[in-house]
DNA sequence: GGATTTTATTTGCAAACTGCAAGTATGCGG
DNA sequence: CCGCATACTTGCAGTTTGCAAATAAAATCC
Protein backbone atom coordinates (compact mmCIF):
# COMPACT_ATOMS: atom_id res chain seq x y z
CA UNK A 1 0.00 0.00 0.00
CA UNK A 2 2.65 2.78 0.95
CA UNK A 3 4.60 1.75 -2.50
CA UNK A 4 1.91 3.18 -4.49
CA UNK A 5 3.48 6.29 -4.64
CA UNK A 6 7.13 4.65 -5.70
CA UNK A 7 5.31 2.92 -8.63
CA UNK A 8 3.46 5.46 -10.01
CA UNK A 9 6.98 7.80 -9.41
CA UNK A 10 8.68 4.49 -11.47
CA UNK A 11 6.34 4.66 -13.66
CA UNK A 12 5.65 8.41 -14.89
CA UNK A 13 9.43 8.65 -15.14
CA UNK A 14 9.57 6.19 -17.48
CA UNK A 15 6.89 7.03 -19.50
CA UNK A 16 8.58 11.11 -19.30
CA UNK A 17 11.79 8.66 -20.45
CA UNK A 18 9.76 7.51 -23.38
CA UNK A 19 8.54 10.71 -24.47
CA UNK A 20 11.39 12.14 -24.62
CA UNK A 21 12.60 9.08 -26.81
CA UNK A 22 10.18 10.16 -29.11
CA UNK A 23 11.17 13.95 -29.25
CA UNK A 24 12.93 13.71 -33.02
CA UNK A 25 11.46 13.22 -36.19
CA UNK A 26 13.78 12.91 -39.01
CA UNK A 27 15.36 16.27 -39.71
CA UNK A 28 12.93 18.43 -36.75
CA UNK A 29 13.05 17.67 -33.14
CA UNK A 30 11.47 19.20 -30.19
CA UNK A 31 11.70 19.44 -26.62
CA UNK A 32 9.67 17.32 -24.26
CA UNK A 33 7.33 20.04 -23.50
CA UNK A 34 6.80 21.26 -27.32
CA UNK A 35 5.70 17.49 -28.02
CA UNK A 36 3.14 17.49 -25.43
CA UNK A 37 1.58 21.12 -26.75
CA UNK A 38 2.05 19.64 -30.05
CA UNK A 39 -0.29 16.51 -28.80
CA UNK A 40 -2.60 18.64 -27.07
CA UNK A 41 -3.35 21.09 -30.30
CA UNK A 42 -4.05 17.80 -32.30
CA UNK A 43 -6.47 16.39 -29.58
CA UNK A 44 -8.39 19.59 -28.69
CA UNK A 45 -10.54 21.41 -31.65
CA UNK A 46 -9.02 24.40 -32.74
CA UNK A 47 -8.22 25.37 -29.26
CA UNK A 48 -6.86 29.26 -27.48
CA UNK A 49 -3.81 29.35 -26.52
CA UNK A 50 -5.19 29.38 -22.81
CA UNK A 51 -7.19 26.22 -23.10
CA UNK A 52 -3.93 24.29 -24.20
CA UNK A 53 -1.77 26.23 -21.22
CA UNK A 54 -4.68 25.36 -18.84
CA UNK A 55 -4.13 21.83 -19.69
CA UNK A 56 -0.99 21.45 -19.63
CA UNK A 57 -0.68 23.85 -16.35
CA UNK A 58 2.13 25.80 -17.43
CA UNK A 59 2.53 29.63 -17.47
CA UNK A 60 1.03 31.41 -19.97
CA UNK A 61 3.71 33.69 -20.77
CA UNK A 62 6.11 30.51 -20.68
CA UNK A 63 3.64 28.75 -23.43
CA UNK A 64 3.52 31.88 -25.52
CA UNK A 65 6.74 32.14 -25.67
CA UNK A 66 6.94 27.94 -26.87
CA UNK A 67 4.13 28.89 -29.07
CA UNK A 68 5.92 31.13 -30.68
CA UNK A 69 9.18 28.68 -30.78
CA UNK A 70 7.08 26.43 -32.77
CA UNK A 71 5.66 28.69 -35.30
CA UNK A 72 9.42 29.52 -35.96
CA UNK A 73 9.73 25.87 -36.87
CA UNK A 74 6.52 26.31 -39.12
CA UNK A 75 5.07 23.09 -36.45
CA UNK A 76 1.97 25.53 -35.57
CA UNK A 77 -0.22 28.24 -36.82
CA UNK A 78 -1.84 30.74 -34.60
CA UNK A 79 -5.17 32.40 -35.89
CA UNK A 80 -7.04 35.57 -34.39
CA UNK A 81 -10.72 34.43 -33.74
CA UNK A 82 -13.17 35.84 -35.66
CA UNK A 83 -15.64 35.65 -32.96
CA UNK A 84 -12.88 37.45 -29.84
CA UNK A 85 -9.93 39.34 -31.53
CA UNK A 86 -8.04 38.40 -28.07
CA UNK A 87 -7.87 35.13 -28.73
CA UNK A 88 -5.79 33.53 -31.25
CA UNK A 89 -6.64 29.94 -32.11
CA UNK A 90 -4.06 27.06 -32.41
CA UNK A 91 -3.71 24.25 -35.21
CA UNK A 92 -0.65 22.22 -36.46
CA UNK A 93 0.43 22.99 -39.56
CA UNK A 94 0.56 19.85 -42.17
CA UNK A 95 4.59 19.50 -40.88
CA UNK A 96 3.16 19.86 -37.57
CA UNK A 97 0.60 17.28 -37.99
CA UNK A 98 3.30 15.10 -39.68
CA UNK A 99 5.47 15.28 -36.77
CA UNK A 100 2.88 14.69 -33.96
CA UNK A 101 1.99 11.87 -36.49
CA UNK A 102 5.62 10.39 -35.97
CA UNK A 103 6.07 10.72 -32.67
CA UNK A 104 2.79 9.45 -31.87
CA UNK A 105 3.50 6.16 -33.87
CA UNK A 106 6.66 5.90 -31.91
CA UNK A 107 5.08 5.95 -28.98
CA UNK A 108 2.52 3.57 -29.69
CA UNK A 109 5.33 1.21 -30.85
CA UNK A 110 6.80 1.12 -27.45
CA UNK A 111 3.44 0.70 -25.98
CA UNK A 112 2.93 -1.94 -27.84
CA UNK A 113 6.01 -3.01 -26.72
CA UNK A 114 5.41 -3.13 -23.18
CA UNK A 115 2.33 -4.86 -23.26
CA UNK A 116 3.51 -7.50 -25.40
CA UNK A 117 4.65 -8.99 -22.08
CA UNK A 118 1.04 -9.25 -21.14
CA UNK A 119 -1.81 -11.92 -21.77
CA UNK A 120 -4.87 -10.15 -23.25
CA UNK A 121 -6.39 -10.46 -19.85
CA UNK A 122 -4.08 -8.67 -17.89
CA UNK A 123 -3.75 -5.81 -20.72
CA UNK A 124 -7.36 -5.19 -20.49
CA UNK A 125 -7.37 -4.97 -16.32
CA UNK A 126 -4.28 -2.85 -16.51
CA UNK A 127 -5.56 -0.62 -19.02
CA UNK A 128 -9.57 -0.58 -16.95
CA UNK A 129 -7.19 0.22 -14.26
CA UNK A 130 -5.65 3.12 -15.52
CA UNK A 131 -8.88 4.35 -16.75
CA UNK A 132 -10.05 4.16 -13.19
CA UNK A 133 -7.29 5.65 -11.44
CA UNK A 134 -7.89 8.27 -13.50
CA UNK A 135 -11.02 9.35 -13.46
CA UNK A 136 -10.17 8.87 -9.42
CA UNK A 137 -7.36 11.45 -9.80
CA UNK A 138 -9.91 13.88 -11.87
CA UNK A 139 -12.60 13.13 -9.35
CA UNK A 140 -9.92 14.27 -6.37
CA UNK A 141 -8.93 17.46 -8.71
CA UNK A 142 -5.16 17.03 -7.65
CA UNK A 143 -3.86 19.27 -10.21
CA UNK A 144 -5.69 22.85 -8.88
CA UNK A 145 -5.23 21.97 -5.60
CA UNK B 1 -6.63 0.46 -26.85
CA UNK B 2 -5.57 3.50 -28.74
CA UNK B 3 -6.41 5.74 -25.65
CA UNK B 4 -3.51 4.14 -23.86
CA UNK B 5 -1.67 7.12 -24.45
CA UNK B 6 -3.73 9.39 -23.30
CA UNK B 7 -4.38 7.58 -20.37
CA UNK B 8 -1.03 7.38 -19.07
CA UNK B 9 -0.63 11.06 -20.45
CA UNK B 10 -3.23 11.96 -18.16
CA UNK B 11 -2.10 10.27 -14.93
CA UNK B 12 1.78 10.94 -15.52
CA UNK B 13 0.79 14.93 -15.92
CA UNK B 14 -1.89 14.77 -12.47
CA UNK B 15 0.40 13.27 -10.72
CA UNK B 16 3.15 15.40 -11.93
CA UNK B 17 1.10 18.44 -10.76
CA UNK B 18 0.22 16.38 -7.36
CA UNK B 19 4.40 16.73 -6.67
CA UNK B 20 4.21 19.72 -7.75
CA UNK B 21 1.68 20.45 -5.60
CA UNK B 22 3.73 19.16 -2.46
CA UNK B 23 7.11 20.94 -2.54
CA UNK B 24 6.28 23.36 0.15
CA UNK B 25 7.12 22.19 3.41
CA UNK B 26 6.97 25.05 6.33
CA UNK B 27 9.25 27.78 5.47
CA UNK B 28 11.65 25.61 3.13
CA UNK B 29 10.49 24.97 -0.72
CA UNK B 30 12.40 22.94 -3.00
CA UNK B 31 11.86 22.40 -7.08
CA UNK B 32 9.95 19.42 -8.52
CA UNK B 33 13.08 17.93 -9.37
CA UNK B 34 14.56 18.76 -5.87
CA UNK B 35 11.68 16.87 -4.12
CA UNK B 36 12.57 13.45 -6.61
CA UNK B 37 16.26 13.92 -5.71
CA UNK B 38 15.40 13.99 -1.98
CA UNK B 39 13.31 11.21 -2.43
CA UNK B 40 15.22 8.97 -3.99
CA UNK B 41 18.62 9.75 -1.88
CA UNK B 42 16.22 8.59 0.75
CA UNK B 43 15.38 5.66 -0.58
CA UNK B 44 18.55 4.15 -1.77
CA UNK B 45 21.03 3.78 1.00
CA UNK B 46 24.06 5.84 0.98
CA UNK B 47 23.98 6.52 -2.63
CA UNK B 48 27.11 8.36 -4.86
CA UNK B 49 26.37 11.19 -6.56
CA UNK B 50 26.08 8.77 -10.08
CA UNK B 51 23.62 7.00 -8.77
CA UNK B 52 20.91 9.23 -8.62
CA UNK B 53 21.60 11.02 -11.15
CA UNK B 54 21.43 8.00 -13.22
CA UNK B 55 18.49 6.77 -11.40
CA UNK B 56 16.64 10.41 -12.48
CA UNK B 57 17.86 10.50 -15.53
CA UNK B 58 19.24 13.75 -15.53
CA UNK B 59 23.19 15.29 -16.68
CA UNK B 60 25.64 14.31 -13.88
CA UNK B 61 26.51 18.33 -14.39
CA UNK B 62 23.13 19.79 -14.02
CA UNK B 63 22.61 17.13 -10.72
CA UNK B 64 26.13 18.31 -9.41
CA UNK B 65 24.83 21.44 -9.36
CA UNK B 66 20.95 20.72 -8.08
CA UNK B 67 23.23 19.07 -4.88
CA UNK B 68 24.92 22.48 -4.28
CA UNK B 69 21.54 24.00 -4.40
CA UNK B 70 20.60 21.65 -1.73
CA UNK B 71 23.49 21.68 0.68
CA UNK B 72 23.31 25.59 0.61
CA UNK B 73 19.09 24.71 1.57
CA UNK B 74 21.00 22.53 4.42
CA UNK B 75 18.56 19.53 3.16
CA UNK B 76 21.69 16.76 2.10
CA UNK B 77 25.21 16.04 3.02
CA UNK B 78 27.29 15.06 0.60
CA UNK B 79 30.36 13.04 2.30
CA UNK B 80 33.55 11.45 0.61
CA UNK B 81 33.58 7.91 0.57
CA UNK B 82 36.51 6.01 2.59
CA UNK B 83 36.69 2.86 -0.26
CA UNK B 84 36.82 5.97 -3.29
CA UNK B 85 37.64 9.48 -2.66
CA UNK B 86 36.17 10.27 -5.70
CA UNK B 87 32.94 9.13 -4.82
CA UNK B 88 30.79 11.25 -2.76
CA UNK B 89 27.81 9.66 -0.78
CA UNK B 90 25.19 11.89 -0.15
CA UNK B 91 22.45 11.54 2.92
CA UNK B 92 19.60 13.89 4.03
CA UNK B 93 20.24 15.92 6.69
CA UNK B 94 17.96 15.66 9.66
CA UNK B 95 16.47 18.73 7.93
CA UNK B 96 16.27 16.96 4.85
CA UNK B 97 14.73 13.81 6.14
CA UNK B 98 12.07 16.16 7.63
CA UNK B 99 11.45 18.30 4.45
CA UNK B 100 11.26 14.67 2.14
CA UNK B 101 9.05 12.91 5.42
CA UNK B 102 6.44 16.00 4.94
CA UNK B 103 6.55 15.79 1.21
CA UNK B 104 5.55 11.89 1.70
CA UNK B 105 2.89 12.79 4.03
CA UNK B 106 1.38 15.19 1.77
CA UNK B 107 1.38 12.71 -1.29
CA UNK B 108 -0.39 10.03 0.72
CA UNK B 109 -2.59 11.82 1.88
CA UNK B 110 -3.74 12.97 -1.81
CA UNK B 111 -3.31 8.94 -2.98
CA UNK B 112 -5.70 8.42 -0.05
CA UNK B 113 -8.06 10.56 -0.87
CA UNK B 114 -7.73 9.52 -4.58
CA UNK B 115 -8.10 5.56 -3.68
CA UNK B 116 -11.09 6.49 -1.57
CA UNK B 117 -13.08 6.37 -4.99
CA UNK B 118 -12.53 2.87 -5.05
CA UNK B 119 -13.85 0.01 -3.21
CA UNK B 120 -11.10 -2.83 -1.38
CA UNK B 121 -11.42 -4.84 -4.97
CA UNK B 122 -11.16 -1.59 -7.36
CA UNK B 123 -8.06 0.06 -4.93
CA UNK B 124 -6.35 -4.18 -5.54
CA UNK B 125 -6.68 -4.23 -8.65
CA UNK B 126 -5.18 -1.05 -9.96
CA UNK B 127 -2.39 -1.63 -7.54
CA UNK B 128 -1.48 -5.08 -8.73
CA UNK B 129 -2.34 -3.28 -12.13
CA UNK B 130 0.00 -0.52 -11.79
CA UNK B 131 2.85 -2.82 -10.53
CA UNK B 132 2.50 -5.12 -13.21
CA UNK B 133 2.86 -2.31 -15.88
CA UNK B 134 5.75 -1.09 -14.20
CA UNK B 135 7.74 -4.66 -14.41
CA UNK B 136 6.96 -4.24 -18.40
CA UNK B 137 8.07 -0.98 -19.08
CA UNK B 138 11.11 -2.46 -16.83
CA UNK B 139 11.65 -5.26 -19.12
CA UNK B 140 11.02 -3.39 -22.16
CA UNK B 141 13.86 -0.98 -21.45
CA UNK B 142 12.47 2.07 -22.35
CA UNK B 143 14.23 4.54 -20.61
CA UNK B 144 17.58 3.48 -22.75
CA UNK B 145 16.54 3.74 -26.19
C1' DG C 1 -21.85 56.21 -25.74
C1' DG C 2 -17.82 56.69 -22.89
C1' DA C 3 -15.38 55.27 -18.67
C1' DT C 4 -13.98 51.24 -16.10
C1' DT C 5 -13.04 46.64 -15.49
C1' DT C 6 -12.06 42.10 -17.11
C1' DT C 7 -9.81 38.94 -20.26
C1' DA C 8 -6.25 37.11 -23.74
C1' DT C 9 -1.92 37.52 -25.07
C1' DT C 10 2.88 39.55 -25.30
C1' DT C 11 7.28 41.58 -23.60
C1' DG C 12 11.01 42.85 -20.01
C1' DC C 13 13.51 41.29 -16.85
C1' DA C 14 16.23 38.37 -13.60
C1' DA C 15 16.73 33.94 -11.92
C1' DA C 16 17.01 29.07 -12.59
C1' DC C 17 17.96 25.06 -15.44
C1' DT C 18 20.25 22.73 -19.15
C1' DG C 19 24.21 20.23 -21.48
C1' DC C 20 28.61 20.22 -23.71
C1' DA C 21 33.54 20.82 -23.35
C1' DA C 22 37.21 21.30 -20.42
C1' DG C 23 39.25 20.93 -15.86
C1' DT C 24 40.59 18.54 -11.35
C1' DA C 25 41.39 14.74 -8.63
C1' DT C 26 41.51 9.97 -7.61
C1' DG C 27 41.97 4.99 -8.87
C1' DC C 28 43.91 1.25 -11.68
C1' DG C 29 46.67 -1.70 -14.84
C1' DG C 30 50.90 -2.18 -16.62
C1' DC D 1 55.95 6.03 -12.62
C1' DC D 2 52.75 6.53 -16.96
C1' DG D 3 48.65 6.47 -19.33
C1' DC D 4 44.00 5.73 -19.21
C1' DA D 5 39.39 5.36 -16.97
C1' DT D 6 36.25 7.22 -13.55
C1' DA D 7 33.73 10.63 -10.36
C1' DC D 8 32.84 14.91 -9.92
C1' DT D 9 33.13 20.24 -10.71
C1' DT D 10 33.35 24.52 -13.37
C1' DG D 11 32.90 27.74 -17.50
C1' DC D 12 30.10 29.09 -20.70
C1' DA D 13 26.25 29.84 -23.64
C1' DG D 14 21.64 28.83 -24.78
C1' DT D 15 16.94 27.76 -23.00
C1' DT D 16 13.23 27.90 -19.78
C1' DT D 17 10.88 29.80 -16.10
C1' DG D 18 7.55 33.10 -13.77
C1' DC D 19 6.41 37.54 -12.06
C1' DA D 20 5.27 42.29 -13.13
C1' DA D 21 4.03 45.40 -16.51
C1' DA D 22 2.31 46.50 -21.23
C1' DT D 23 -1.05 46.10 -24.99
C1' DA D 24 -5.27 45.38 -27.00
C1' DA D 25 -9.85 43.90 -27.33
C1' DA D 26 -14.21 42.41 -25.07
C1' DA D 27 -17.72 43.18 -21.41
C1' DT D 28 -19.91 45.87 -17.91
C1' DC D 29 -21.48 49.92 -15.68
C1' DC D 30 -23.43 54.51 -15.53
Amino acid sequence: MEDVRHVLQLITRRFGFLNKNCCSVGGTSVSLIQSHILYEIDRQHHPSMQQIAETLGMDITTFSRQIQSLIRKKLVKKTPSDLDRRVYILELTTEGKFVAAAIEQQIQDYLTQIFSHMNEFEKDTVIRSLKLLNACMEKTGVCCG
